[in-house]
DNA sequence: CAGTGAGCGAGCTTCCGCTTGACTT
């Protein structure tokens, strides 16, 4: 009896093959092996002439789908055509989610078996776990299958009608989706709360004190309270208008500050309250794909496509479990090996009476696959695998590895101490003083791992803080009293993790995705790196702006998530696929006027609507009023983006490293003005008698040595870039001459950095 | 490199999710 069992992962299949013995025949399928056309090069011949070819769905005839063979997917189709041919049964084996059910069933179209077919499913690559599910097939699950469908459907739909709307209205080549259109409308709702951020300034008092006696370590205490009015700090005041939001606390300026710092120099501080209340620190959960990617780029500061490749290669030889998981569940034999080593590295004391259990928590979870943890029925430690593996997947697998056996050990347990103190400020009143303490008492698992912060300051604050024993009535004295000034910082900027962290809370996008969405949003030009933080570009705005006026459904934060309970009742066979399908597509008379999309569906809503998009508005950033009251705007041109003032012919290109909450009503008169400077003749060649402009074009500043040539002309007049040190208000026509004559010298654009979005990413309407 | 806010226009661009290599940015 020959057996043929196909998985998705060939790495897989190698494991899964020295389980199963030599009866059994292991190959993967490498994925998804048929798929909606991509492009138009993918549609066979015999279908080119069809007006749903360009989707890939023929609408009218019930939404079905065109399905090919991708021609990287050939080889690999073939290879298992042939094994088939020599097999008495087949086992298909895929992931036990929504995707591994339809994979499942695309084999089964494609390669037709004429003997006997399994569906057997396992969520861990353990020995028993494979031989139980070999034993224990069933059927497929047909429903979860035209759940896939749908989902797969929905999104060509979405992806392909709305994209075209784009290249008509803001730029070709755009994109819009239900995954990366959120992404970007995050990033840019981001970048807005920035732009409409007001800062403010405030003031506190922090204070060095010791105990009199001077036999303890001084410690720090911040003034909280002042005349019995406490004293404002960051949270206190509204991010839109810089202004104080709670009127109960007291605003300190820079002199009070200052007079309450000296007042209380010399004054006696009372302890005047302790209070000590215990507290304990739970292991966070083993890794999943977007922890995992979190975690990397707090402590490893790997992006989140390094990540998973150092996973890849870490997986597939065999260190660890895979590492595209929604699944935080251990299995029993890693919760064993896990328990083994924590009582053999740290002792009895730090293991937990009974194995810790976590589930999922975000939306969608599928839980085909375990945590990621290091692979094997006991754990080699990250020394033991050291001279195996490079730097990167060292680090890696250390991070696995120790969140693996601390989310089997026990809680941190520890005391938290306030302490409040007084002290008489003069004609200010009564300053109330606080400090507070942080001891642990058993580390439990911080022995093995902390989790790192994205804010280095709380994660400072995070450490251990002791404090001297102080008791209520003891006085302290001032060591040194400091009066510090603060501004109110803006919401910071989404990095790659923080982004996926919150599409993953609202279940949009898969761990098989999330590096990808990234990846996207940066190649279509929505989205720019600079460090770690993403910064949208005037054409997400764009696009955000059209989505959000004419498509508000589709980029509704909670669209995936409905989706996912449609999609959920299909495949419990309490919904019928199509008329869903239907709905989205053709409209649902029964839906309110108050939601004209719904009411219209996807098509109506495009076909009849998007002639009226006005490309100009929606191309529009509004920044403000000048002084006579003219709107300020930054819009997206064929050529980038550029500010103009109302319609008037004053406009200037916007730098390409510059970001959009960078571009205050200053920074316009700043790049109007350098505009007013150039196309200005600067005098007159001695030699030729022919004029000498200076000009700005895409690479900066340049000059030119007589009149622009006829258009199509080959012609080219003498150019030359600026030399560094001139600039456009005092370069001379001295300087003009010098640098026609030695051009080449370095330019404006050679200083440009890498990481700024390049100019075809930022290209727009035509 | 090549220097803007406009033109002549065929055919194409584009989605999400599953998985690796074979490629050089």
């Amino acid at each position: 009896m020959r057996r043929l069992v196909i998985v998705e992962s060939p790495a897989k299949a190698r494991t899964i093959s020295q389980y199963l013995g030599p009866d059994y025949v292991v190959e993967s399928s490498i994925g998804h092996i048929r798929d909606l056309p991509s492009s138009a090069r993918e549609i066979p011949d015999k279908f080119k002439k069809e007006k749903w070819a360009r989707l890939g769905v023929n609408i009218d005839a019930g939404f079905e789908p065109l399905y090919v063979v991708p021609s990287n997917k050939n080889e690999q189709v073939k290879k298992l055509k042939a094994l088939l041919k020599d097999a008495d049964e087949l086992y298909l084996a895929t992931d036990e989610d929504r995707e591994g059910e339809a994979i499942a069933w695309h084999l089964l179209e494609v390669l037709k078996p004429r003997v006997p077919v399994y569906r057997m499913v396992f969520h861990e690559i353990t020995r028993s776990a494979i031989e139980e599910a070999i034993q224990n097939p069933r059927d497929l699950d047909e429903y979860l299958v035209r759940a896939q469908e749908t989902r797969r459907i929905l999104d060509r739909l979405f992806g392909y009608e709305v994209s075209p709307v784009l290249w008509k209205k803001v730029a070709p080549r755009l994109s819009a989706g239900r995954v990366q259109s959120v992404a970007v409308r995050l990033v840019v709702e981001r970048e807005q709360q920035r732009m409409r951020f007001k800062t403010a300034g405030f003031w506190d008092v922090d204070a060095s004190l010791a105990s009199r006696e001077g036999n303890t370590e001084p410690f720090g205490a911040r003034l909280i309270e002042l005349d019995g009015k406490r004293v404002a700090q960051g949270r206190d005041f509204n991010p839109e208008t810089g202004e104080l939001a709670n009127s109960d606390a007291v605003l300190l300026d820079e002199t009070q500050a200052k007079a309450v710092a000296a007042n209380v120099e010399s004054a006696t501080f009372a302890v005047v309250d302790v209070s000590e209340r215990p507290f304990t620190q739970r292991p966070p959960a083993p890794f999943i794909t977007s922890s995992l990617q979190q975690e990397a780029a707090r402590k490893l500061r790997y992006s989140a496509q390094r990540t998973m490749q150092v996973a890849q290669r870490l997986y597939e030889n065999g260190y660890i479990t895979y590492m595209r998981t929604d699944s935080p569940t251990l299995s029993s034999q890693a919760v064993d090996a896990a328990r083994r080593q924590v009582t053999s590295l740290y002792g009895g004391e730090y293991l937990p009476d009974r194995p810790r259990v976590y589930t999922a928590k975000s939306k969608g979870a599928q839980e085909a696959h375990e945590a990621i943890r290091p692979a094997g029925e006991t754990f080699r430690t990250p020394d033991q695998v050291a001279r195996e593996l490079d730097p990167d997947a060292q680090r890696l697998y250390d991070l696995v590895w120790k969140r693996t056996v601390a989310s089997q050990m026990r809680d941190a347990t520890g005391m938290r101490t306030q302490v409040r103190l007084t002290a008489d400020a003069g004609e200010h009143g009564a300053a109330t003083f606080q400090t507070s303490g942080k001891v642990i008492t058993f580390p439990g698992f911080l022995r093995a791992y902390v989790e790192g912060s994205d804010d280095p300051d709380a994660e400072l604050e995070d450490q251990e803080r002791v404090l001297p024993p102080l008791r209520q009535g003891q006085e302290v004295d001032a060591r040194e009293v400091e009066a510090k000034g603060h501004e109110t910082q803006p919401p910071a900027r989404y990095t790659e993790a923080s982004l996926i962290r919150e599409l993953e809370e609202r279940g949009i996008g898969r761990p098989s995705t999330y590096a990808s969405i990234i990846q996207t949003v940066q190649d279509r030009g929505y989205v720019w790196k600079k460090g770690t933080a993403l910064i949208p570009t005037f054409t997400a705005f764009a696009v955000v702006n059209l989505l959000g006026h004419h498509f508000p459904d589709l980029v509704d934060y909670g669209f995936t998530a409905r989706m996912e309970e449609r999609l959920d009742e299909i495949a419990e066979g309490e919904r019928q696929y199509k008329p869903w399908l239907h709905a989205f597509y053709f409209g649902d008379p029964e839906a309110p006027a108050s939601e004209p999309m719904a009411r219209n569906g996807l098509h109506r809503t495009i076909d009849e609507g998007w002639e009226a998009i006005d490309a100009r508005a929606i191309s529009s950033i509004p920044l403000g009023k000048d002084d006579e009251g003219r709107e300020i705007a930054v819009r997206v041109g064929r050529y980038g983006p550029y500010v103009q003032i109302g319609d008037s012919d004053e406009r200037a290109s916007l730098p390409m490293e510059i970001a959009p909450d960078e571009i205050t009503l200053d920074e316009v008169e700043r790049l109007l003005h350098q505009e007013s400077l150039s196309d200005r003749v600067l005098g007159n060649d001695p030699e030729s008698h022919e004029p000498v402009y200076l000009k700005t074009g895409r690479y900066g500043p340049y000059f030119q040595l007589g009149e622009d040539p006829e258009p199509k002309s080959k012609e080219k007049p003498r150019r030359a870039s600026l030399w560094p040190g001139m600039t456009m208000e005092d370069v001379t026509l001295e300087d003009a001459l010098m640098a026609l004559e030695f051009p080449k010298t370095l330019g404006k654009h050679q200083r440009t950095a890498r990481t700024s979005p390049s100019r075809t990413a930022q290209t727009a309407r035509t």
